[in-house]
Order: C-alpha cells, then sequence, then structure tokens
DNA sequence: GGCCGTTCTTGTCATTTGACAAGCAATAGC
DNA sequence: GCTATTGCTTGTCAAATGACAAGAACGGCC
C-alpha cells in the first residue's frame, strides 16, 4: 500500500500543495484491519484519524433498548474518526467497525494537533472536513425528518451503491432509520418498478 | 448591552483567558434583529458568526414539496451560524430567523479568519464551536433514527423547556420530524400523566 | 455431506403517523 | 369594534411502519 492516495486525498481540498501533501502524508502510519475488527469502541478515547485506503467500514451505536444502530458508512478514500471523542477527549458512545478487510492511514490525537499548530494549510484542511462532515449529517437529517423510507432507500441507492454491496440490510435498514422487515417490504415494492 | 456574556461565553470553553476574551469581544458588532427578521436567508452566503445575547431564533429549510422545517433552535447565549455556508462560502439553503426580538454580537468571516490567524486559542475556541455543534447534531440524528416522536418530545420539553415557550408548536413539530397534528395529540397524551 | 448460525424475506396484526378538513381561540390590522 | 389571518386542536380515514414469528437461503465449519 502506498501514500498516492492519501496524499492525492489531501490535496483535493485545495488547501494543500503536492509537495506539502507529500510531508503530511508522512507523519501518517499504515493500519490494518481485518473484517469485523474495531477501529474505535464505545467507552474508549478514540485516538485515530483514519484515513480508509482500502475496504468498508461503518459506525454504530447502541440505544437505550440495545438496538444496533448504524450512524454511518465509510467507503475507501474517506476519513474516518468520531469526532467528539477524538477531539474532546472524551470516551465514545460509538463504535466503528470493518465491514470487510481495511488498510488506511492513521495518526494520532497529539500528532494531528502538532500539524494543525506546524502547519496552516493543513489546519485548513482539517477544518474543512469537520464542515464537510457536519454538512452532509445536516443534509441527512434534513431527509430523514422530510422523506419517506422508501424515498431515503432510492437516494441512497443512487448516492451510494456500494454500501447496498458490502453492508448487511439489517445495518442499512437502522442507518436509515426504519427496521429490517420494513427494508425489506421497501425493497420489494422498489424492484417491481 | 455590554459584552459581558459575550466575554463570559469565549472564556467558558476553557481556552481563553478573561483578558484574551475582552479583546476578542472587542471586534464584534452589536447586531440586531426585529421578531420574524431575518439573520440568513437562502441563495445568500452567510456573513455573520452570531452569539445571540437576547431573545430567540430558529434555522429552517424548505425542503422538495415545499414545508417549512425547523433544523434548529437557538436560545441566548448560544452561537448561531449556518456552518457549511459560512465557511465554505457558498449559499445557504437555510434560513436563519428571530422568534423574538433578538440582539446579538456578530463578526464577518474575513474578519474571523484574521482572529483565527492571530490567535491560536481562539482558533481552538472556534474547533471547540464545530465539534459541539457536529456531535449535537448526531445525538440529535440518532434519537431521531431510535426513539418515538413523543419520547423526543418529552426528552425536548426536559432539556429546552424555553423552545416551548418562544416558538409556535408547527415549528416544533417540524424540528421533532412530526406534523402540528401529530405533535398536538401527543401532547395530549403526555399531559394526561 | 451435514449441521448450525446468520441474514433476509414474508405473513399477520397492532400502532403510529400522515393527509385533510373543520372548528375554535388568539392576534393583528383596518 | 370587526374581520382576516394564524395557531392549535380534533375527527376521520388511509398509509406507513413496527413487533413478532416462521421459514427460506446462504455460508462457515466440523
Amino acid at each position: 500500500m502506498t501514500k498516492e492516495k492519501l496524499q492525492h486525498f489531501l490535496q483535493r481540498t485545495g488547501f494543500i500543495t503536492a509537495a506539502q501533501a507529500e510531508e503530511i502524508a508522512g507523519q501518517f502510519r499504515p493500519r490494518v484491519l481485518a473484517r469485523h475488527g474495531m477501529l474505535l469502541e464505545a467507552g474508549k478515547v478514540s485516538d485515530d484519524y483514519f484515513f480508509l485506503d482500502q475496504g468498508f467500514m461503518r459506525a454504530f451505536a447502541y440505544d437505550p433498548q440495545g438496538n444496533d444502530t448504524t450512524t454511518a458508512f465509510y467507503a475507501a478514500g474517506q476519513l474516518v474518526f468520531e469526532v467528539a471523542s477524538f477531539f474532546n477527549r472524551t470516551p465514545s458512545r460509538e463504535y466503528i467497525q470493518a465491514l470487510t478487510d481495511c488498510q488506511g492511514w492513521s495518526i494520532r490525537y497529539q500528532e494531528l494537533n502538532g500539524l494543525f499548530h506546524a502547519r496552516p494549510e493543513f489546519r485548513e484542511f482539517g477544518r474543512a472536513m469537520l464542515v464537510r462532515g457536519y454538512a452532509g449529517l445536516k443534509d441527512r437529517m434534513l431527509a430523514m425528518i422530510t422523506e419517506q423510507a422508501a424515498v431515503r432507500y432510492e437516494a441512497l441507492l443512487r448516492a451510494q451503491p456500494e454500501i447496498l454491496q458490502h453492508a448487511p440490510l439489517k445495518n442499512v435498514a437502522s442507518y436509515l432509520g426504519v427496521t429490517d422487515s420494513s427494508l425489506s417490504r421497501i425493497r420489494k415494492g422498489s424492484s417491481k418498478k
């Protein structure tokens, strides 16, 4: 695994040049996760700012009734971390799990902060990542409030079909905010078209 | 209106001393909004990083069906801004509206960036605000997926009863992700207890 | 090959919620 | 003071979704 994808990802936001990207990427260390392995577990403080190079992951939490609820999916080429635990140094309430064998590049909180301090351009990148995640979540929230489950499913199918290829449907169901039975019926209805 | 609340707010995160808070607060300008006035309108680029000193506000968006959907409420003592539009300098999809007469302190994007650049402690504050908003939204999303509307309503009643005193119920309803009729029924059921 | 656990689908029934319309109360504007 | 608007509640009916259980499909493992 080379750092090519990571460097490319750093540059793509526009704040970071190729030379800078190479230096910044130099601070990241490889990290491998077997299928079903955990990048983060509830109760622990997240210490990985993780760029997923290959594989597929999800984040989930247990609600008060003990249901496993998927909160996010991550495809290769995305940043994976739990905002609140990582930046506030507080115990996580979420798990982050490899759905397939995964490899990527990781940096610790201390090191990330050092980079933020030393490199204004990387700081801008960091803020852009926060904003991107925040804005994406707002979109999802709005859809959750205003769209029916069937519409949300079809939007997901269009926007991120790879999720359906890697994640079990019950995880997709909790991500969409419905039961696995309902999702099954939604799929049945939508395949008729 | 004095800058006392603003200074106190800046300090409360722990990154900023009293002396620094006074200097930073010096960069903010007063801003007044009459009831129903707009701090931000869809289509415009947000240029207010706004601390609400007195009053009550809400953010909302129109969904594809044209429904007015409340995405957030803001009580006095909170920061009010639309993340994506403000930081990405892109047109907003949301409106931010005064529900009562409001006053507060505002700073523009350029000035904020200048402060971030000049003051590492304020930068930390800024990141903490982003993380707080992001994490809060995640909690809300999880509740939206896993809790019934009646439970969400009662949680809101416990955590932010002031919302019910200032916002019309139809706004609360769309915030909770239900119709105004449903909320009315939920309230009826919940008052029986 | 055969067993077992997991995933997915399907059926049945109850509950929640939405859509729509009507009615009443409060409020603002004339 | 009167009217128009808005906000809130309620009734009725239909649609969406959940809860629960059973069974089919599939893969891993001995």
